[in-house]
DNA sequence: ACTGAATTAGGGTTTTTACCTGATGTTTAG
DNA sequence: CTAAACATCAGGTAAAAACCCTAATTCAGT
């Protein structure tokens, strides 16, 4: 019998993994926790085999979450479904020790495939993660990939980004205005950014501050 | 007997929806369109009384659809059933025609509250939707209020977070570079925003986009 | 020790933004 | 209907950013 434990806000998500999980003799639902504290509290009392992770928890995030997991539930196999596929959230999920990933576009055989390979101690992605994966080995064709900001522009970046000016930002890292204008410069350049604008939506948008 | 159309592109909502309708002997779900362009094509060849209708389907906005159910299917009801609960966007939907806003926290009980009543030409809000909107009267205390963007400003903000000068504006929007300039420094006013790199970050901040 | 990247910085020019004052027609809400 | 808010545009100025070229020093890795 597996165990499963659905951590969701969304009462008609609970209702909806239920319902898909009605079907299989050997997967009981033993829980429901709509906080990223209830997990825990339900955690405590209760064997639990398959964490069906919500990412957008109120109180807790799934990044936490995940990582308090192996210290104390080692046995609980964190099987994360969001709604947004950011490949790059996933790989930190993974490395926090995320069993799999499914999207809640996901259909009744994926998320039953799903449970069941994580059971078995596999890593599951669900098919559209996969291929979003895959992008990230292949060395890009013309697509922008990222390019390697230094410690010094990551620092100039950000203060761009919050709004000074090329002779503050020199006078608050004690270099020349023509050395920030440099920094300036390159980080156009590598983020292919036309002008101030597009850089600072860049930085935010690839978190890069 | 009612009929329910239900548009939503996430599967696991659609099942939890069947699974919350299932006990009712007088509802039935008379079809699943996971596009925006799904829901006419269905609504053509089958009677529909109530549309449950998530906001972020693909291909189509859920504002468009709402605009354009009057004209060619005014006897349908849409009942909104949504993730976010913006303020600015119901009373905008309720004038556009929808009947009802509820969440996806949503329990049964509402659910099917809320489509009896649209049924009786009511119109449903979620309780959370009826304190949100509650709190639109007060004029707010000391927390940073938003300042009103007009349409036009929150044109021209876009167009400047996506990089573009003030003559690429001006001929993109067939007015005159001072005019852009205006609606510029109205925005650094209204935003606090000391140049164009903190209104970018405000704005894609406070997702004024 | 050599190499390459990173950091620093200068001069000079053009484009863009920021800010000022003022003005006029249109739209909207009370 | 009428005042307020909105949208439009002008001239002018100063500041900032963007782009050009060049080049010295430092620092990490082979």
């Amino acid at each position: 019998m597996i165990n499963i434990l659905i951590a969701e806000d969304h009462q008609v998500l609970i209702d909806g993994l239920r319902s898909m999980l009605r079907g299989q003799a050997d997967m009981r639902v033993v829980g429901e926790a709509i906080t990223g504290p209830e997990v825990f509290h339900i955690l405590r009392r209760q064997k639990v085999d398959v964490l069906l992770l919500d990412l957008e928890l109120p109180e807790m995030s799934g990044e936490e979450i995940c990582k308090e997991l192996p210290h104390s539930y080692p046995e609980v196999r964190p099987l994360i479904l969001t709604m947004h596929q950011e490949k790059e959230r996933i790989s930190t999920l993974i490395e926090l020790g995320a069993r799999g990933y499914l999207f809640k576009n996901t259909d009744k055989d994926e998320l039953i495939a799903g449970i069941r390979a994580v059971m078995e101690g596999r890593i599951f992605l669900a098919e559209a993660v996969s291929e979003t994966l895959e992008k990230e080995d292949e060395p890009d064709e013309d697509t922008s990939y990222l390019p390697k900001i230094t410690r010094r522009e990551k620092q100039v970046l950000a203060l761009i980004v919050e709004g000074l000016t090329n002779s503050e930002i020199a006078s608050q890292l004690h270099i020349s205005i023509k050395t920030v204008d440099s920094h300036r410069t390159n980080l156009l350049e590598k983020l292919s950014a036309r002008n101030t604008a597009s850089l600072v939506r860049i930085a935010l948008e690839q978190d890069l501050i």
